[in-house]
DNA sequence: GGTCCATTACTCGGATAGCTGGTGTCCGAGTCGGACGGG
DNA sequence: CCCGTCCGACTCGGACACCAGCTATCCGAGTAATGGACC
């Protein structure tokens, strides 16, 4: 199992915008320049985030994105989602109910599968830990130092 | 993020084991017809679990895999790690000390990403979640009914 | 009858193709800012 | 001096190749049971 990029790419551009604090748009570009990611493909990235409504894009010159909503008000679980989808990593295919003749009566699996229940109920842990965290913590446990350079790549 | 289709395999399989409970060997096509999968695939996951100790091998007439534990001794997580590596979902690749010049000093990285840290906390406390139900407890969830049939199969 | 051995059939294990989904890239539609010309 | 219009450049957004890892399969090495032959 393993994340996507476009996940740890996300969350350093949303602190970055939090860091930033402006209304004013970004262009992704500009944040492919600072992390040296390449642009094309951080674009498509940070359009599902615009889709999940965490981001709002503007055209034109002077455009970008910005924070669709203060950093205290989107978590770290929305991001993921945004990016990953909101399925959850381990799927049921019922199993349990094939093979054997397969003439067992549905009546016999009308209590969920156990073993989904157990994956479910650790996936539901794991992002519930994850909607404790929001981008103005991350943003906020920065040294100063990093969010100055920020700031000042930015500005110019 | 999708976790891979051996991981349900895998844990269907080991309750199967942990329902039979017995020190003979069952031939990995025995438990693929049981749940009507591709036997050579199901082998090469059960191949996985071998590797990770949860399971041993007999070759030969009457050969097949058993549990290497009691299933009170064997987590989900034993069994989700030896099937999708131990890695951890989210990888940093500390994006962070890219761009802007790269010329910022590596002193200045000394405390670990904030986003790491949180996404690894995460994921610490799903498998500490994972850890804490063991076959066993899954196999004796099941209803009787279920556990009979399957015993029934396996005994011809 | 007991023991040894060759046969045999069955098991796992690793090496080999196919394919979906993530990765990376490109180009076009749309839009805002600014400059120019006219009133 | 102010306003309307045109142009230009910059932005996002979706459509198009490429590659890794999961999915699926096959065949060979190895081993334990088994049957027969011999003592």
């Amino acid at each position: 199992m393993r994340m996507s990029e476009g996940v740890e790419w996300g969350l350093h551009c949303c602190v970055t915008l939090a860091w930033l604090e402006a209304g004013t748009p970004v262009p992704t570009a500009r944040l492919a320049a600072q992390y040296e990611l390449p642009p094309p493909y951080l674009s498509k990235c940070l359009q599902a985030l615009v889709r999940g409504g965490i981001l709002v894009s503007s055209a034109g010159k002077k455009g970008g994105v910005r924070l669709a909503r203060p950093p205290t008000e989107i978590s770290l679980l929305d991001v993921v989602l945004a990016i990953e989808g909101s399925d959850y990593a381990f799927r049921c295919n019922e199993i349990r109910q094939r093979g054997m003749g397969s003439s067992a009566p549905a009546s016999d699996f009308l209590q969920p599968c156990a073993i989904a229940a157990a994956m479910h109920e650790a996936e539901r842990g794991w992002r519930k830990e994850l909607a404790k965290t929001s981008l103005a913590d991350l943003a906020s446990s920065a040294p100063r130092k990093a969010v100055d350079s920020t700031r000042h790549f930015f500005a110019s």
